[in-house]
DNA sequence: GGTGGTTTTGACAATCATTTTCAACAAGCC
DNA sequence: GGCTTGTTGAAAATGATTGTCAAAACCACC
């Protein structure tokens, strides 16, 4: 109780940190906690499962990565751009394209108000084969 | 090897499946598997968890209900109409209003083609707070 | 370059939704 | 009624994620 405030908190800057955000810029496409941790691993870049997770869950607070939920309920994880975007995923190989969609954006809003919702938010995700997937 | 045949599976019904389905019928939005557990239980039908489970798991392959991944981890379960439909659901009380969007169909598909993919899926879901919820 | 107050780490245990196991049970059929 | 086979469900197993807490690292500030 020295400065008698309340900061929200300092953000210290580790190894384990930064181990994490290089990691996650070398991945294609979303990758869960746990591959993050073995990839990490094998790069003999040791680093907890407890902390890939926490600095995971920072890092997606603070919108420097994107997550989401896996049909059968695994987060996965994706840098990005800081933009409001959506995803489109190859189902073989994960590759991922970003999207923006102010198509969409304006659609939901109508729809939301004319239903007498407010304070939207929304989930869109593209899912298919890419092309070199397609050919090959 | 009676038939000599692979026939898929004759499903047989039960009390149990009915309770579900019945169960299921009388919720205004979505409910994870729990949920419907506990109301079953405290309705007098004895169901067992692993039953409700598995059944509502049929009833998402057989098309019959809508299921999501809540962000947190969770499988919800919805009865819903059989045709290609989105969801605007209620953050506060959960209710969900069916949508459709054509408009987004096509922007979707036409997306994916300029980046040369195929055989596309996709997710929508809106959650925003309905009229109810912010008047109260 | 040391020191102290915090924050962060990480091995391990705990939690929680979901699945598997497997013996008892019930549906539909002769 | 009896048979065959799909179904049930209690309990144990699984698997991702989070809580715990002592030890280690960070970052001013001397």
């Amino acid at each position: 109780m020295s400065t008698g405030r309340n900061e929200p908190a300092p953000a210290r800057r580790t190894r384990q940190r930064s181990a994490v955000k290089d990691g996650l810029d070398r991945c294609e496409g979303f990758v869960s906690a746990q591959e993050l941790h073995d990839r990490l691993r094998r790069d003999g870049q040791s680093v907890g499962l407890t902390t890939v997770y926490r600095a995971l869950q920072a890092l997606g607070e603070g919108g420097e990565v994107d997550s989401l939920v896996t049909d059968d309920g695994e987060t996965v994880y994706r840098r990005c751009s800081p933009e409001h975007h959506h995803h489109l995923v190859c189902r073989s190989c994960g590759r991922t394209i970003e999207i923006a969609g102010p198509a969409v954006e304006t659609w939901a809003h109508a729809v939301a108000s004319e239903n007498g919702f407010t304070d939207i938010s929304h989930t869109l995700e593209l899912f298919g084969q890419c092309g070199s997937c397609t050919s090959a």
